[in-house]
DNA sequence: TTTTGAGTTGTTCGA
DNA sequence: GTCGAACAACTCAAA
């Protein structure tokens, strides 16, 4: 039997695999991977260092055995067949607007080839368009996804796949980690259930409050392996039982599912926001815009929690899902800039980066995305901080400046008795009156539909 | 078709 | 310090 060529691409594990197992089946397997420089040019360093360290474990794991070509996927996949003589090519099935284009050109030309090309399976729980309203209509609220994703279950994981490795084709490198200066975390399919063990062993229990303190190991810290598939989210379910906290951490999975959806229904809300109206809300440009940009992209505008979060996502390639909101509101709502303009800088330096869950966190935030979220809620920079660091156990770690501070001022340190901080900035601007212009543009942007 | 109930994560004000 | 109400009205989803 000739061989087929399974290729890899956010799905670097062998267990539970059904794409894989697929391949395995028909005979001797070449496990590939490639290096496309579409995709590697919206990696920042941080990303592309952990996807390439999980590389280096899953080439472990198939006995040095992957094979790693570099260039435009229908170029790398038809050199792939030349050589071995493959006559089908096997992967999971991929949603996103990029993935979903690049499959077709691949599919429609290897079919010209007389190449059998089958995408299978998916990196969520429940593949993007299979659950719709009882209208027929893809849901837009996420509490009647969540009920009718439950009803409609997912099948048991399944275990290790034994792959008959086709050895005969030389690897290009997998390619330098680049210099990130960040602390990533351990990458490869065994790292990820080291991680999800000891999650899931202990902090899901109180994983409901815990996973707001970020001062805490309180989040289960698995999105980077979500992201790359060392692990699936099937395989975390699968060990989730009933009680109220692991429902709350089964409904964080739902949201990873949600977000697909919403993306693959729309691709265009990557970029631009989901209600159409929401486009003309006046957003500020210029110089002074820059000038505050740069300082919430490098954590100097004034407020540590928002400084604390920036900084750490500079340091780790990831930020804590708490402090995302926050330092999210406060771009939007507090600097008025466009949320892409963030989403951009987040997908730039986020290892556990995901085009979908990202584009729709950011627009959660900034009140354009597909939830009917009250106009009014806006965060408050400080009020956050007190209320989920109230040891400022995180501020010290991130902002030392400030780290002599009691535990009252240190969340807004211009109020210090002693005068505010040698080598720590003021306030770039006052949130109370941010707050209030905010809501301003919002009424205004109101007065001109009723008007148009 | 119409009706009804509900909607991730908030803040502020005043009692 | 704690608590409940107001914030303002709209869209979605199911019955």
């Amino acid at each position: 039997m000739p061989s087929s060529i399974f290729w890899f691409r956010r799905d670097l594990r062998l267990a539970d695999h059904p794409a894989l197992a697929a391949a395995a089946a028909r005979g001797p397997v070449v496990g590939l991977f490639i290096r496309d420089a579409e995709l590697e040019q919206r990696s920042g360093a941080a990303r592309l260092s952990f996807l390439r360290s999980s590389l280096a474990d899953l080439n472990a794991s198939m006995d040095g055995n992957l094979v790693i070509k570099t260039g435009a996927p229908i170029e790398a996949l038809r050199s792939v067949i030349a050589e071995t003589g493959a006559t089908a090519v096997f992967a999971t099935d991929d949603y996103g607007p990029y993935g979903r284009s690049r499959d077709t050109a691949v599919g429609e030309a290897l079919a010209g080839d007389g190449i059998d090309v089958h995408y299978l399976d998916s990196p969520y729980v429940v593949p993007p368009g299979s659950i719709l309203s009882g209208g027929g209509t893809p849901y837009k609220v996420f509490t009647p996804f969540f009920k009718a994703w439950k009803k409609h279950g997912w099948p048991a994981p399944g275990g290790v796949v034994e792959v008959n490795w086709d050895t005969s084709l030389e690897s290009e490198p997998i390619g330098e980690l680049p210099e990130t200066g960040s602390e990533l975390p351990a990458a490869g399919e065994a790292a990820a259930w080291e991680r999800a063990d000891a999650f899931l062993a202990d902090a899901v229990f109180r994983y409901d409050e815990a996973r707001n303190d970020p001062g805490i190991e309180g989040t289960s810290r698995l999105s980077p392996y979500l992201k790359f598939g060392t692990i699936h989210p099937r395989q975390l379910l699968d060990r989730l039982g009933d009680t109220r906290d692991e429902d709350v951490f089964r409904s964080e999975l739902c949201w990873r599912d949600f977000y697909a959806e919403v993306l693959f229904q729309r691709p265009d809300s990557a970029r631009n926001a989901f209600v159409a109206k929401m486009v003309d809300m006046e957003i500020d440009e210029g110089p002074l815009a820059d000038e505050r940009f740069d300082a919430w992209r490098t954590g100097q505008t004034g407020y540590p929690i928002v400084d604390a979060g920036m900084r750490q996502l500079l340091a780790e390639g990831w930020m804590h899902n708490r402090v995302r909101m926050i330092v999210g509101s406060f771009l939007v709502k507090d600097l008025h800039l466009d949320w892409s303009r963030g989403a951009r800088h987040f997908m730039t330096h986020l290892v556990d980066g995901d085009l979908a869950s990202n584009s729709h966190g950011w627009q959660w935030v900034a009140g354009t995305g597909t939830d009917a979220s009250p106009y009014f809620r806006v965060f408050n920079p400080v009020g956050q901080s007190r209320k989920f660091d109230p040891t400022a156990r995180y501020l010290r770690r991130w902002v030392p400046e400030i780290a002599h501070l009691d535990d009252k001022s240190i969340h807004e340190p211009w109020t210090c008795k002693a005068g505010a901080p040698a080598g720590y900035p003021g306030p770039i601007v006052d949130h109370a009156a941010e707050r209030i212009e905010a809501l301003d543009r919002l009424k205004r942007l109101k007065n001109r539909l009723e008007e148009g």
